[in-house]
DNA sequence: CATAAGAATGACCTTAAGTCATGAAAGGAT
DNA sequence: ATCCTTTCATGACTTAAGGTCATTCTTATG
């Protein structure tokens, strides 16, 4: 299976000044755009190279010398999309300063939101991480590991130094943890919209998204949250907030 | 994409007996066999259909007799594989009587030495999590759903009437973060060995293994293990009896 | 304007899944 | 034992989609 990573190899470093090739370019970009609408759509085996060169008015042979392979092409696309996706600590300066959990917080229920008015790159990674083949899913999650593009190591480090979260486990899998409860977490609450049925138990994750969203936070901030004091309390004052958010007086208790 | 569930649906409850097809059934049986072994070793799409038939010594037709197509016949053969799989209540009873948690290291140890005597079951499980298809993907998640085969739901249920699981969040939701993370924990672990790279992070898991596993099981203490006394305490006595196991005496400090 | 490098083409190839008419074998009922 | 029906097996055939490549066209540049 040639291709997937075979094309675009790292210049070498004598090139100089970049080839600079703008007609190409263009038309990759073009390739990518509206290939990303058809797998998509369609998914990654119903999606034909053939119907996107004639949506482009232009041959199947330019896809395949632009990218090599189907794979090539898909990989591609899949970069694009994840790329489009904010990382974690682009959460707005505000919800940053409330807290390693609150900003987890503001992800989860920030999907849904963006889910409705973009759906397309999600499908694309909801393809990436589970709708092509073991082949290409090494290559996707060697790029996943080189750009970490959520920025959760970046993340977590941050949640340290705020001592929101625990100093006595390896980074390593704190981010590997926070990474797969993520992404499975989304994907429910993502599919119960795309794709109804593809996710266990999802079923009733559609409704009380909120609670759902709070056991959760409360779940992981268990698992990763520093123990005892700060964090721990704020995010539980938080949780009050919300069940009644207009008694800022009457509270106190 | 036929042949999903298409063939074999569910017999009308009026047919007496069972139909009894010995010479189809040992058929049937030995196609598994051989389709359980090429996609093994060659992953889905680069095991042949034609391949397997001609191992067998019979038409490619019969295959597609029996299965109705590609994407059915490997249904089967992951059904059967994660079948094979034990279930967690299946631990000796002198674990089971251990805890809940002891249960989760019991199958977490013996992991890699179930994958050293037969990894076959594993990458055909990897295969069906990670490698096919969207369409296939939701098959199988709706036999996960009906079928439970890791018994998961009886294992929290308990771990509830030990109280060794806290009693606040929905069981599903347990079920849910339980299936998540074990199944990603035992990829890492597995994938270490099957399928180097292929996921995230796992290059150190591979060393530190037990270290590993007990980071783990802290951490899923926290996230679900019930709060405060005994659990927790039981745990942590065990992971001293580990660090000094011949101490008996010794300890008690 | 000549030339070379890169880009585009589309006819062609390959391969593998999937189909189906035909015939053989097995399992009764008379 | 002989029909007859149902189930199974066959392999030649079809379809279709990914992939190749020699040729032609376009653009940039001296």
């Amino acid at each position: 299976m040639p291709g997937i990573a075979s094309n675009r190899v790292a210049p070498p470093i004598y090139e100089r000044q970049a080839p600079a090739r703008p007609r190409s370019d263009a038309k990759r970009g073009r390739i990518i755009e509206v290939a990303t609408r058809y797998f998509a759509e369609q998914g990654y085996h119903a999606a034909r190279v053939g119907d996107i060169a004639a949506t482009l008015g232009i041959a199947k042979g330019s896809i395949f010398q632009h990218f090599g392979s189907k794979d090539g092409l898909f990989f591609e696309v899949y970069k694009q999309a994840v790329r489009s996706f904010s990382k974690y600590l682009d959460a707005p300066i505000e919800v940053r300063q409330s807290g390693f959990f609150e900003v987890l917080r503001y992800w989860l229920v920030r999907t849904e939101h963006m889910l409705h008015e973009d759906w397309i790159p999600y499908r694309i990674s909801l393809l990436g991480n589970y709708g092509t083949d073991l082949v290409l899913r090494r290559e996707i999650n060697r790029f996943l590991m080189a750009e970490d593009p959520y920025g959760t190591v970046d993340f977590v480090r941050f949640g340290l130094q705020r001592r929101e979260v625990r100093a006595d486990m390896d980074v390593e899998m704190i981010v590997s943890i926070l990474d797969w409860t993520m992404e499975r977490f989304q994907d429910a609450l993502l599919t119960a919209a795309l794709d109804p049925g593809l996710f266990r138990r999802q079923s009733e994750l559609a409704e009380k998204k909120e609670a759902r969203i709070q056991q959760f936070l409360d779940m992981l901030q268990r698992a990763i949250g520093a123990p005892g004091e700060s964090a721990a309390r704020r995010v539980e004052r938080r949780r009050r907030d919300r069940r009644r958010p207009a008694s800022k007086a009457a509270a106190l208790s």
